[in-house]
This record gives structure tokens, C-alpha cells and sequence, in this order.
DNA sequence: TTCAATTCCGGCAACGATACCGGCAACCAT
DNA sequence: ATGGTTGCCGGTATCGTTGCCGGAATTGAA
């Protein structure tokens, strides 16, 4: 019920001005002992707790990050949770926002966090985004924006991401070293930066053990389970069928594996199949469904570090790109072979 | 690099004082329609946007929700999206901050919460949780409080929720009806609400059609995985097995079902299993299991609401309980009769 | 004794916005 | 002509906090 208390309530009690709490309160200096420890001792017992809003107002700082993720999987929430540990760490509060893998969402988003004067952004962006202006009108107000996970070469800031062409690579050369010979690749959006990248990592493993590649075994579609479930239907129903397939997440990965199974083909006999992320349920599915594994937890940390350090440096910062590295886990999908000692 | 313009700039520019500005920008009346076109026309040109700390810290309200949920999986990040739409709908931010299922956390998440001022909080409780005086002080501020999902009878605060008796309940009865004799419940933390009534719809289930509980067969384990997989075991391997496995949540589920995959035990012919929660992954695991659906993002739309109601209402709001209904989803890991027409 | 340095503190303005009060015309009615 | 209403607007206090400035009291040294 009772109001909690503020700087005017102390020094009305001790009979004092309001400055001399403010002083007394923080750094300290200039202000006599004897009511330093008054002041905290009547603060103690009233338990104050200074107001944000105030402080914010006046020094024009909100001590918030705000946060723009396409969803809340199971990838992203651990990154979340890991830029929340840090930012908790380091005073700042995070607001996390959904865009649900939409562009109008994601504007609709950056114009709230704006207007809720966060202090910058921590942004992976919508597959559907195409245009960049929001986030540029962020910039033009010189606030800080990381962008981590899904970057792009759209925008130009500092970001964090693992390197998903070294994981396409790693994926593609295990099926080529299990002995499939006719790798097909399940991209996502075409303008999504991450699938590409993977991509290209496919693609240069064929390059290195000089398989030429054949742009039927390539297949874009949407994000998603159900695309890939039909996709992947259409590639088992080419004449020269593919025997292994590659998909740049594992949610499509499940529906490849559920076409792969409607067709009545074995994985890994008559079929390879790796995904991305190594979620939980690939572990879970029969057979088990071998995937890269990204350090998510670690990268939501680094982004939110990364935020900090350019929020102190801002003009002076060259663009940091910070690249983790991911690795292989190998499953029943694509061990076609007997395992080396 | 430009500031965002204030009220102030407008007077200026407009020669008339801030009053009149700020008058113009809302209510309007009093105002000459002439004046008020001016100030609307300028305040577009200079894309002013009212500063919401200036409001918050005025009228002392931030139109910002509290969220506290227990982690963010499939289930709870659904139900926050549910909350999100409600609320950005009716004008509120929402802050979502995961305790991780430890006590400590959720009592440093209620402090940080209220230091930024939230209006009130909507609340799911971890599963270790034993004390609740955390949560009373927030309501001895007078703030808006309600539970959902994980409600407890410790907390006096209106409620959404499901009716886990009723889950329980079906999920037993199902098995019963699938002439499963010895079912075995795998409950979570004696502590948790949902646990002990989705345990009590179990018990109601076997008292309905007069079978005697056996207390070998009711197992308290931790919420996780790798808990049920041990206590599963154990199930199974005494002298009179339960033929049967009904496990609070589909965590445990899957820890169950590799027990028994593990014990070379076939479902649903040697032992049949449900689950709760109907997480995506219940239909992709080999057999699949069949759980108690709840209606996720409904829920988290209907506490949103009911959170709106209770701070409008406030005093003589009656302590409302929203409780929506469960259904079976029935799969493979159950199955054993051929299914009626 | 006088002057300067030091210590400690209070007053005022400001951050951006709103609420309340009251003033000044213009108008109508008596 | 006088009084009251109405329409429109400005001034000021306020929310809780901090930064800046200047002043009083105490102390020390010359």
C-alpha cells in the first residue's frame, strides 16, 4: 500500500537537503561521514530504491537492451538466455521481442523498443526481411545494434555468428566421405543470409573432392517443416534420385526424414541425411538424425559482450565479426560406414 | 544524430507555450481547431514521439508487464506469445525473464522487475519454488498479480490455467479403456500444483473404474529427461511391472520411452505410455506418443486479459480462475486396440 | 587578526511531460 | 452598463533524480 520511498522522504526525515542525499547515496565525496551513515541507515530501513524512470529521464539512459528474435526455438531461446546472463551481469535490462519470421512484425517491433528508448539492439532478423530501413533508422540515431545468428550484408554493424559455410563444408564432406555420391541441399530463403552460407559451404566441399554440382540436387524452400517434407518428395521422385541430403536446419531435416520414410527408403543405407543446429529431437527420431552443433548458449553471450563493448566505444569501433566455430555430430542418418578407430 | 524533438521545440517553433502543445497532441479540447491543425502538422514534420519515461514517471504507470516463466520451452514460449499479442494489443510492453526452475532466480527476476516499475506481473512459478513471500510482496505494493499455467494454492491471485485433474484424468482413462491394467505414474516434484492434480486425475481414473492405487507404482521424479529414464527403469524392473506409463510431461515421456526401448520392450503391445504437453516431438519419435494437448497460446492470450481486467478492477475484482480444457491427442505409444468407428 | 583553503551543504535548474488554476477576451442576457 | 458564461490559452507545480554553483562554517597559516 504505502508508496515506496523516495530521496525527498529521507531528507525531510533527517532534516536535510535533497542534494545532500543524492551525494550521500552515491559516489560519496564531499559529504560528512557521520551523515553518509545516516542517510544510509534511514535508506536501509525505508528501503530505498532509486527510481529508474527518474534516473533514466535524466541521464538519458535506460540501462535496456532491446532484443529482436524471428521466434523462440529452441536455438534461439539458449542464445536468449545466454545474452540475458550476460546483460543481467553488466546492469542492463533485456526486452525481448518476436518478429514470427515477419517483416511487418519486425518494423512493428523496432518501433516499440525504440519508443521504449532502449539503449540499442541485439537483432536476428526475420527470414522475410528484404529491406533493411528500419534497423538503418536505429543506427541513424546513433544507437548501437549488434546483430548475431542471422546476419546479413545489408546492414552494417558489429555481429556474431558461427561460421555456417565451415558447417555446410563439415556436413557435406562427411556424406562424401560416408560414399554418397549425389548430394542434394535443402536451402532455405534465398535472400536468407545464414542458408547461403551454408550453402556455399556445400558447395565448395564438392569443389575440394571435385564432384561437379548438379543445380536439380539444389532446392530452395521455405523454413520449415512442412516445405522441406514436400521438397524433399520431389527430389526422391527425380530419375536420378539423390542419396544423401543436406538441410540447412533441422526442422528440415524432420520433414526430409518423414519423406525419406513415406517413401519406404532406409537412412543411411539407401539415403544420407544431416541437419543443422542439433536440436534435441534429432537425437530422439529414428534413426537419429546426425547435425552441426552450434555453441548457442556461448554465441548469445558473445553478442551480448559484443553489444556492450561497441555501446562504450561506439564511434571508434571497427566492425567486429565474431565467428564461432561449429561441429559435426554424427548420428545413425548419415554412418553409412563402420565407425574408425 | 539529431535528437528526437519534445514538446518543448513545438511551443517554440509555434510561439505558444507548452501547455497548449501538449493539449493539442491529446485530449483536444479546449483547443482552437486552427492551433491544434498547426501543432499536428509540425509534429508530424518533426516525427515527434511523446517520451515515454517523461509519461511513466508523470502518471506513474510504464505500461509494462512483468512476465516470469520457469524456462521457454515449446510450451511456455507459446503461451508468452500468446501474452505478447494481448498485450501489445492493449498498449503494454511485456518483459519476459526466466527463472530457469531455480527459486533464487525467480526472487532476483521479481526484484529486477520491480525496479523497472512494471505494472504488475503475470506469473508461472518454478517447479522449486517452496515460498512464495517473494510474490506476496509484490501484491503489499498493490500491483496487479496473476498466475498461470504453474498456479499454486500458496499464491491468492486470479488464475489461468488448464485442468490437469481432467488431463490426468483422460489420460488414465484412455489407457484403462486400452485394457492396460498396471499403470504407472511418473509425477513430478512433490511441490509442483500441476504435477499433484494431473496425479489426481490419475487417481480418479483408477477409483472410477475400481481399480486400487498401488503406491509402488506413483514415482516422484525431477521435471527432466534423464530423471524419468532412471525412474523408469526402476518401473521396470520390479517383480510385477506396470503395463502401463503415464507421465506428467512429455520430458518424461521421452526419458520413459527410451527406458523401455532400452528394456526391449515394445509400445503400445508390452507397456503403453502418455504423455503431456502434445510438444511436436511426441509425434516424430518412433512410436510416436500420445499426450494431453493443452491450448498453449490460448492460455497466454487469456491471462494477458485477465491481467488487463484485474488492474482495471483491482479492489473488488472476485478472484477469478480461468480454467480452459485439455484434450487427448491418442498415437501409437497407446494404440493397442484397433480404433472404433 | 586576517585571509585563504578546505569541508560540507543547500538552492536552483533541468530531464519531458501533464494537471490544475486562473486570466483575458468576446459574447449574450439582463 | 454590468455580470456571468464560454472559448482559448499561459503559468506554474510536479514526478524523482542529479549536476552545477555558490555560500557558510571551520580550520590553518602567516
Amino acid at each position: 500500500m504505502e508508496k515506496p520511498a523516495t530521496i525527498k522522504d529521507i531528507a525531510k526525515r533527517l532534516n536535510i537537503s535533497l542534494s545532500t542525499v543524492s551525494r550521500a547515496l552515491r559516489n560519496a565525496s564531499d559529504v560528512n561521514s557521520d551523515t553518509k551513515k545516516a542517510v544510509m541507515a534511514l535508506s536501509e530501513e525505508l528501503n530505498y530504491q532509486p527510481n529508474k524512470l527518474a534516473l533514466s529521464l535524466r541521464q538519458k539512459q535506460t540501462h535496456t537492451i532491446g532484443v529482436i528474435v524471428p521466434n523462440l526455438d529452441y536455438v534461439l531461446s539458449l542464445m536468449v538466455r545466454g545474452i540475458d546472463e550476460v546483460a543481467l551481469e553488466a546492469g542492463f535490462t533485456v526486452m525481448v521481442c518476436q518478429s514470427n519470421e515477419s517483416f511487418g512484425r519486425e518494423i512493428l517491433n523496432t518501433r516499440r523498443l525504440l519508443e521504449s528508448l532502449v539503449d540499442g539492439f541485439i537483432i536476428s532478423v526475420s527470414s522475410e526481411s528484404k529491406s533493411f530501413e528500419h534497423f538503418k533508422k536505429i543506427q541513424e540515431r546513433n544507437l548501437p545494434v549488434v546483430v548475431f545468428d542471422r546476419v546479413t550484408p545489408h546492414l552494417t554493424a558489429p555481429s556474431v555468428r558461427i561460421d555456417n559455410e565451415e558447417g555446410g563444408f563439415i556436413a557435406t564432406e562427411h556424406l562424401i566421405e560416408q560414399g554418397y555420391k549425389r548430394i542434394a541441399v535443402l536451402a532455405g530463403p534465398e535472400n536468407l543470409g545464414v542458408s547461403n552460407s551454408r550453402m556455399d559451404g556445400y558447395l565448395n566441399a564438392l569443389k575440394k573432392h571435385k564432384i561437379k554440382k548438379d543445380p536439380a540436387l539444389i532446392v530452395h524452400c521455405d523454413f520449415n517443416q512442412d516445405y522441406a517434407y514436400f521438397a524433399t518428395l520431389e527430389l526422391l521422385a527425380m530419375k536420378k534420385r539423390p542419396d544423401a541430403i543436406f538441410t540447412i536446419s533441422d526442422r528440415m531435416a524432420i520433414g526430409a526424414m518423414l519423406a525419406i520414410k513415406k517413401k519406404g527408403l532406409r537412412m543411411p543405407e539407401d539415403i544420407g541425411l544431416v541437419g543443422f543446429n542439433n536440436e534435441p529431437v534429432t537425437s530422439l527420431v529414428t534413426p537419429s538424425i546426425s547435425s552441426v552443433d552450434m555453441p548457442s548458449f556461448e554465441l548469445g553471450k558473445a553478442a551480448a559482450k559484443l553489444f556492450i563493448e561497441t555501446m562504450h566505444n561506439k564511434e571508434n569501433m571497427d566492425l567486429e565479426e565474431k565467428v564461432l566455430k561449429p561441429k559435426l555430430i554424427i548420428r545413425e542418418s548419415s554412418q553409412k560406414l563402420p565407425i574408425r578407430k
